[in-house]
Parts: C-alpha cells; structure tokens; sequence
DNA sequence: ATGTGTGTAGACAAGTCGGTCTACTTTTAA
DNA sequence: TTAAAAGTAGACCGACTTGTCTACACACAT
C-alpha cells in the first residue's frame, strides 16, 4: 500500500465517522503517523484530499452495490437491495465500514454550494447508483423491454433507499421499518 | 422582536444555508448586528444557540407539515404531502425559507455523536414528523380503526419523504422524480 | 436622581485551522 | 557509489475559532 493509499484510508475513516469540517489535517497525520509535508506532497490542499476520498469511497460502495443489484428478476433486485441495506445498517458489511449514514449526503450537507467540486462529486455519485439499479432491472426479462417504467421503479427504489439510509442515521435504526415485500411486489409489477 | 428572537432568527438562516460548523459566531454578530456580550447573554455556548435554532426549526416545519397532512382521506393525505413537499423544494412555501434541504439530517450529519443534544434534537424532530403522519392517517375513516396498518403507511410515507428531501438537496432537484399517485394508491389501500 | 437591566463596541485570551518551509534521514535507482 | 526522490519531525505563519472581559451608553422603575 501506498503512502498515498494510507493517506486517503485513514482520512475516509474519520472524515466518515466525524465529518468533513470536525476532522483536521493534523489529525489526520496523526493517526496515520505521516508528516505533514508527505501529505502536501500527494495533495494540494485539504479539498483535494477530500475529494479523493469521496472517490474512493465511491469506488467501494459502488462494488458492493452493483453485487447486491445484481439479480435476475425485479423483484429480486428490490428485495435484495433491501436486505443488503438492513445488513449495512447492522454493520454486517466489513468493507463499507460502521455504518454512519451516506457518505456523499453527510458531505453535501456541510458543503451547501451546489459548485463546489465536493457537491458535484457528490451529485455524481448519486447519478451513478441510479445507473446501477436501472442497469440491473433492465437486465431482468420483466422489464427489459419497458426502460419507462424500469426508470420509475429505479426512481422509487433509489428514493426509498436515501429514506432508510436517513432515517437509519438519524434515529439510529430505532424506529426504521423496511418496506414490505408485499409493496416491492406492487412497485415492481403495477 | 426580542433581540433573543432576532439572534436566533439570523442564525438559523445562515446555519441553514450554510451549515453548522461552517458559520461562526462572529459572522452571526455581523448579519443581526448585535454584540457579542448579548449573544452570550442570552445563550451559553454556541451548542445551545443551535439548540435554539433547531427548536425554532422544529415549531416552524410542524406547523407547516400538520397543515398538509391534515386530509380527510389516506390517499389525500400521501398526495398533499408530495404536492407540498414539491412546493417547499420549488421555493414556494416562504415560511420554510429557500430550500436547503433537511435542516435536523444536515445537523445529525455535523454531529455524529449520538449522545450530543444537537443530535438527539434532531431524533427528536423525526420522530414528531412520524406522529404528525400518522395522527393524520388515524383521523381518516379507513384506518381509524387499523392502527397497525396506519403505522406501517406512516413508515412508508416517511421514508419516501426522506428520499425525496435528500434526493432535492444532493442532486439540486435535478433527477427528482414524485411518487406517482397510482403508487400512493396502492401504499395507502392495500 | 439613582441604581439596575440591557445594550454596544471591541480588545483580548487561548487555542485551532490549513498550509509553508527548513533541516535532516531513508529509500531507491543509475 | 552516488545522486535524486521521498520520507520524517516539527517550527512557524497568518487567519480564524469560541468565549471572556472592560468600558461605556441608554432606558426604565423606584
């Protein structure tokens, strides 16, 4: 591993677990015991660290999302995202880490400037997992033929997983009630 | 106006706007013009200053979200609440001020710590927007009687309401699509 | 009129922030 | 072997942080 892979690991860590603004680049070097001219080395300023570890965090997700998405039904795809997500909340998935809501909303919250290159990694992000689940229904043969309708229910899945992962944040998984599979059924036939 | 009112008015719109920890005290003292030994007067420590923010959140997001829910009918309470929800992300609602998203999920996402009271403010929010759903579903005649069936819709809506507000805020209402009414029919029947 | 709030203005303390820089050491490759 | 590259340790800079404190002004009730 890398200097700079230790950098950004150790920083996605407590920029996770903390957030953006409550961690500081000397806590960081001394947790990953690196000097600080090594990190100024690898990156120009504190944005620029941070936005690494928003790509490697969004490199990891995606693997683990794309593997959960991968089904051969719809409503298959739903189910398992759904229980995937329980597992997380749970802290049931080593390589996402201990759960502490979405990386790229907590991240948004605190930089509110839609321009910032932070908020736009963020938004991509976004975009990319919403490619992930209509990718995987319109592998299934319900709804390969139909991308409308695949693109609604990729739209009410992606919404209610943001909910949970919220909710799961927020109130600390007290208080959070899955969706039915009897409604999965109904959003990915009607 | 008390000046206490006044301070906590101007924070609140620069801690909405731009985030708990990336607005200081001193820039609050600038926008209310006020002095500094009055802010202390009034508040201890910048913590209870958010406190009161968030409360001041709290009274002012309720009573706008009671009004919308308040529908004779399930259906007509899922519809009003994404037709509301729709208004508040388009800048309509001015008592809700410009959207920035959740107020209580940017905050638990600046203090991760569970046991902070700025934390446990926002669990406390949620918590209230559920029971303001659910006391509305309650008053209908179709589940006055099903109170767990009035539970689990109250879930439902919550979490579609979440994912809606976060998609709003990340994705900048870009890639937001509403739940449609043939989804909240089959949410609020089945 | 005389004290008691409550307010203003802002210096100040003590510490943290991101970021630069020097001096020195280790690793690596020609 | 030697020179360049990449590392360490940490002093230092200026700006900013929350919070305290002094000195003074005004309003109001006794």
């Amino acid at each position: 591993m890398t200097k700079q892979e230790h950098i950004v690991n150790t920083a996605l860590t407590l920029f996770y677990t903390k957030g953006l603004h409550a961690v500081g680049i000397n806590e960081i070097l001394a947790e990953s015991n690196v000097a600080k001219k090594t990190l100024y080395n690898h990156f120009a300023s504190k944005d620029e660290l941070i936005c690494a570890c928003l790509a490697k965090r969004d490199t990891q997700f995606n693997s683990w999302f794309e593997e959960i998405c991968n089904k051969p039904l719809a409503i298959e795809v739903a189910i398992s995202l759904f229980t995937g997500l329980k597992l997380w909340f749970a802290n049931q998935v080593p390589k996402l880490g201990h759960f502490n809501g979405c990386f790229f909303i907590n991240a948004a919250a605190e930089y509110p400037n839609a321009q910032h290159p932070i908020a736009k990694q963020c938004m991509q992000h976004k975009q990319t997992i919403l490619d992930i689940i209509l990718t995987a229904l319109l592998a299934t043969p319900e709804l390969k033929n139909n991308k409308v309708k695949a693109l609604e229910i990729a739209h009410t899945l992606l919404t209610l997983k943001e909910g949970l992962i919220c909710q799961a944040r927020v109130m600390r998984n007290q208080s959070l009630v899955m969706p039915s599979i009897t409604l999965l059924k109904h959003i990915t036939q009607s």
